[in-house]
DNA sequence: TTACGTGCAAAAGGTTTGCAATAAC
DNA sequence: GTTATTGCAAACCTTTTGCACGTAA
């Protein structure tokens, strides 16, 4: 059944991460459909208490030994991405298509913002091969204060 | 007493990070002593396990708990750097003093290299400012599989 | 039908912590 | 003499796993 045809009948359409399990051959059980939905549902980067807890409200009596065993499936398929934001934690999102970002997080509200920069992408690889590498993973995090609060500290010390 | 005359001696030199412990004022036991040493006569990236380990051959009677714990104590004091290179467990290296390095882990070997790029520096920099925010930590790890390597896996299919 | 997935609870692995004894300043 | 540090073992937190039961294909 194609999605146009779902929609017509009112029937939500497959997410995509159903669809790429179902190329790669998964078994589609209702968890893993119900994991699939509240990835791709979510624009965010939640850690597995936090699927747990979104993926609980579609089916309440799912495991949390499930949500671990899915998302780990679906990180080692590439449909999902698996970040460490240094709070312990590991967190997902679904794969960018083709595209490769990165995080900054702000270290004062734990907001995650996603930036994209091609000269960095060069940087990388020519990094790599001067060493003698390809480069065939990475893990880049910025920390930053936003300029704003810095200037809201300049502000409390002009005023003391 | 100084460094000099200590070796003129035959006393042992404190280590950097005895210094820079003294200068900040804390307390010096024998075990922050011992663990102040071992990484500084330490030019990999131990883990606290081998941190401990190391220690142990000094003072046989060191605990891991003070390991963690004067690790974490040299860490937020910034006498050490910490890293998590993937593996789950936290590596260690001293402070670079003015320099800033990252790391290439070979995944084939798990060695770790150590690169510094200026115009890397320049761009991450660059980014956060165009984000609105103050860059004010990171976290880049590159991980690469040997050009070498490569050419085996060449080889072997040219064999067959 | 049969191999694979699930739920539960227990275990694992790295790290932290409460507490009484000990040592630095 | 105070106050901070240590060692030990227990606790913690996230993640994994053994096993009996259930289910997709």
């Amino acid at each position: 059944m194609k999605n146009q045809s779902r929609v017509a009948e009112g029937i939500p359409p497959l997410s995509n991460i159903e669809n790429s399990c179902i190329e790669k051959g998964m078994k589609m059980t209702d968890q893993r459909r119900v994991i699939a939905r509240v990835l791709s549902d979510s624009t965010d980067h939640p850690d597995v208490e936090e699927v747990y807890h979104r993926a609980s409200e579609l089916d309440p009596k799912i495991s949390i030994a499930t949500v671990y065993r899915t998302l780990r499936l679906f990180d080692i398929a590439n449909i999902i991405d698996r970040h460490d934001f240094g709070d312990g934690r590991a967190r997902y999102e679904v794969s960018a298509d083709g595209s490769h970002h990165h995080h900054l997080i702000d270290m004062k509200t734990g907001d995650v913002l996603e930036f994209e920069n091609e000269e960095l992408e060069e940087i990388k690889k020519s990094i790599a091969h001067e060493l003698g590498y390809r480069l065939v993973g990475e893990r880049l995090e910025l920390y930053g204060v936003s300029l704003e609060s810095d200037q809201d500290v300049l502000d409390k010390n002009d005023a003391s």
